[in-house]
DNA sequence: GTCTATATTATGATAGAC
DNA sequence: GTCTATCATAATATAGAC
């Protein structure tokens, strides 16, 4: 019985192999899930490799064959929602590429928005590391952060000339708005019990980006530049 | 030589008790200081009563004899920040008692502003707490956040109704202000790495405070009721 | 009121069988 | 690629000396 599979050694291992290299990777898939969800709950420093383990449904000693340690794993974890949020806003940009500046800006905070409501860890692993200098936070800054603040901030600059933003330092403004996005989604739980506001109805996510648009966008384009 | 402390017993065990006293009240002190910033810091898990007592500089069974164990001191030390703000809070709206609507939020704004500068541990323990469901949450939302967000709504409401601040749900606003306030300033030192905001730079929180009045307070009150 | 010593459990990481 | 067993360390909490 096992020299039937002997027989056929080279077929057999082949195959035997791809459908090992797919549950490596879905195991890898469901790692990378769990730790991202338990990092954003409980700090780098609060979350266990077991429990990630348990989230994922995996045993723990696969943490170690996968990622070799923990701060590889959250590396991994992080780098992949911020790859994941950065490629949906760069289509966002793409697919309204013809339209005015405040349209733009407007499309880039609902898909903002609706990124943090679907994926508050996002947020929610910066505020963890924000805290203390780490090699963590380091590596986040120069990675993903600093690069996508900096484009956003040119944008908000434009929009500040234009008179569409309120004037003020666009630095501070973006920040206002990130944490008015993503900051107010990963208290979403809380918010709910304090102040009745559900953003998990329907509808509910979509009437804070009208908000923040509102609010931080209140001016209109000059006659001339509204081309769409 | 003991026996000389012995001969005046009532009057020195009456002196050593209170200063025994005095030293434990500032025992607890450093204990609650140091279990806010670990704690706002790492999280409730995150958090090693050892951490906490090096931090405050004393031997970590002193935590059990005062505060019983770690829950108890969490509590404690929140219940401490929290209790601070409310009453800097209740003295900006008594200094402004006389003011028009518009003037007392600003006021109130101000207040907000520098004390979550002052304090960033008065955010970070929410957001700390508020990924998932917790007795802390709870006693939390229903001592403190509640309570106070009630009373800013009504606030809000009010300066809608006048056309000083935007439309739209006046709990959602509330909390766009409120994590523009306190959940920027608890980003600080991400804030200042990503796009060199410098908030702890001298007058940088006012600005921060201007532009949080500018943006989410942008109409003038009605001319009969400019009465400060 | 404070300290040392310790019981008990949890954690990160690895070794080695399968 | 996966599992069990295990080691060293660190955690919460307590007991008992001072």
């Amino acid at each position: 019985m096992a020299s039937a599979r002997r027989n056929n050694d080279k077929k057999d291992s082949s195959q035997s192999t791809r459908k090992q290299q797919e549950r490596s990777i879905r195991t890898q898939e469901k790692l990378l899930e769990a730790a991202l969800q338990a990092f954003s709950e409980n700090g780098f420093k609060g979350t266990s490799t077991r429990d990630i383990a348990d989230r994922a449904g995996v045993h723990h000693p696969l943490i170690t064959y996968h990622f070799k340690n923990k701060e590889e794993l959250w590396r991994a974890a992080a780098d992949r929602v911020f790859r994941r949020f950065n490629s949906e806003l760069l289509q966002t940009l793409e697919h309204n590429s013809e339209k005015c500046a405040k349209t733009r800006m407007a499309a880039m905070i609902r898909a903002y928005v609706h990124y943090a409501a679907k994926h508050p860890a996002l947020h929610k692993v910066i505020v963890q590391e924000a805290s203390f200098s780490s090699a963590r936070l380091d590596w986040l800054t120069k990675t993903h952060l600093r690069p996508l603040f900096k484009e956003a901030v040119v944008y908000i600059e434009q929009l500040q000339d234009l008179g569409v933003a309120p004037q003020g330092d666009p630095a501070l403004l973006f920040n206002m708005i990130r944490v008015s996005s993503g900051g107010l989604l990963a208290l979403a739980q809380e918010i709910k019990s304090t102040t009745n506001v559900d953003l998990d109805a329907p509808g509910a996510v979509d009437a804070l980006a009208d908000m923040i648009i509102s609010v931080f966008l209140p001016g209109d384009m000059p006659e001339n530049m509204r081309f769409a």
